[in-house]
DNA sequence: TAGATTGTTAATCGATTAACAATC
DNA sequence: TAGATTGTTAATCGATTAACAATC
């Protein structure tokens, strides 16, 4: 049940591609599968998927291969999300606003509870039926409202501020959006940094490269 | 100046950081960075920033260290940012919309040259001066205009002939940001997949590691 | 039972780190 | 020149793949 041996975070960033793969099986009506069968779907080896599963444990059965939605569960919990981590979203500009209209957050299991921003103008107003606070009345909110994780989408200036408040209060996971690279000093919290560019400059790498191997073989 | 041997994903998945880092560095007027400086600014090893640089040529000087303008710059042409690749989003909903509005695009040498959308009540405005053309008049665009990725922002059932058009086209890059990995066979196009929420998934695991261990500790 | 496929150990491969001679 | 720091080779570490006995 609880784990052997640290679980390496290679292991842990596949976690959410096979639970997407799980989840489009199970939308397909497929019950079980095999790691095999699972393996030329997604593009990896077979080996590696039952490495990786079992991590966690053995979810499996000898000549009969995965149940899909057993394996869908599992991995779900094993990411928490059976927690209903609680979200507000700090920031409610263009990607902020973007990320509240995501369903895919509600489908996994993250549940947006309430939006924070400093424009006044903003302030009272509602995304789908969520409101939208001012900034300055957060730590009242948290007093009352059980929050888990905040969304931070603010310019690079207010960044380590406003990470800085939200670690104070508690609030155990960050996921920034903010053109920072936020650190852990700030307390006890677990930071999720996202750099929406890198993997448009990784594509331009690629495309280069491409570029640069076709001209020498002459295109 | 070419390629000993293939640069492995590792080390071009950290282009982008190294490239954010040296933009702070320019911004803060330094000029030159030793790798054991910059590797205490990254929390990533010495040897490990010369050994991926080293990948590419020698960017530094032996006493000296790193000049922060030249490496900046050179690390930019390595992902191929001097292109000015031409770029067009697809799907102009929130996310379509939000990506309109990130101005790290430009930064980083991406031009936004027009946004593509199937609904009529949207077509033919612009978002930041940038026209709204139907999806329809994509193929006639695309004979008189260069464009050299298409972001692509649609829904799930739409995303396959969407990025087979794009393929078609002879579109030579394609970041895709709809809910289904796509995979080669669509030519010889470059793709980059990205999926939000396995950030956040990954984030709602380390919250439950850390919930369990301190629950075994007997918070 | 026979066939299939897992869980797991062992072998390989690749990536990271350490060390140091080269050189600015 | 002496000191600093790179570029690069060698050593270590970790992750992936292969193989197969266990077992459904």
């Amino acid at each position: 049940m609880s784990l052997k041996k640290k679980v390496s975070m290679a292991v842990v960033r596949r976690l959410p591609r096979y639970y997407r793969y799980l989840a489009d099986l199970l939308k397909l009506d497929i019950t079980r599968i095999s790691s095999k069968e699972l393996s030329m779907r997604m593009g990896i080896t077979a080996s590696q998927i039952r490495q990786d599963l079992n991590c966690f444990g053995g979810f499996g059965q000898q000549g009969y291969g995965y149940n899909v939605e057993f394996l869908y569960n599992e991995i779900g919990n094993i990411m928490g999300l059976n927690n209903r981590y609680q979200t507000i979203i700090i920031g409610s500009g263009h990607m902020g606003k973007a990320l509240a209209n995501y369903e895919n957050f509600e489908k996994r299991g993250f549940k947006l509870v309430g939006i924070f921003d400093i424009n006044p103008e903003v302030v009272g107003g509602s995304i789908k039926d969520i409101q939208i606070y001012h900034i300055d009345t957060l730590e009242e909110y948290v007093k009352t409202e059980r929050v888990d994780i905040a969304i931070l989408s603010v310019p690079y200036e207010q960044t380590p501020l406003v990470a800085d408040r939200v670690a104070r209060l508690g609030i155990k996971g960050l996921w920034n959006f903010s053109p920072m690279d936020l650190k852990l000093p700030y307390g006890d919290i677990v930071i999720e940094n996202v750099h929406l560019s890198d993997g448009l400059m990784v594509l331009g790498y690629n495309m280069n490269q491409k570029m640069l191997s076709s001209k020498k073989t002459g295109d």
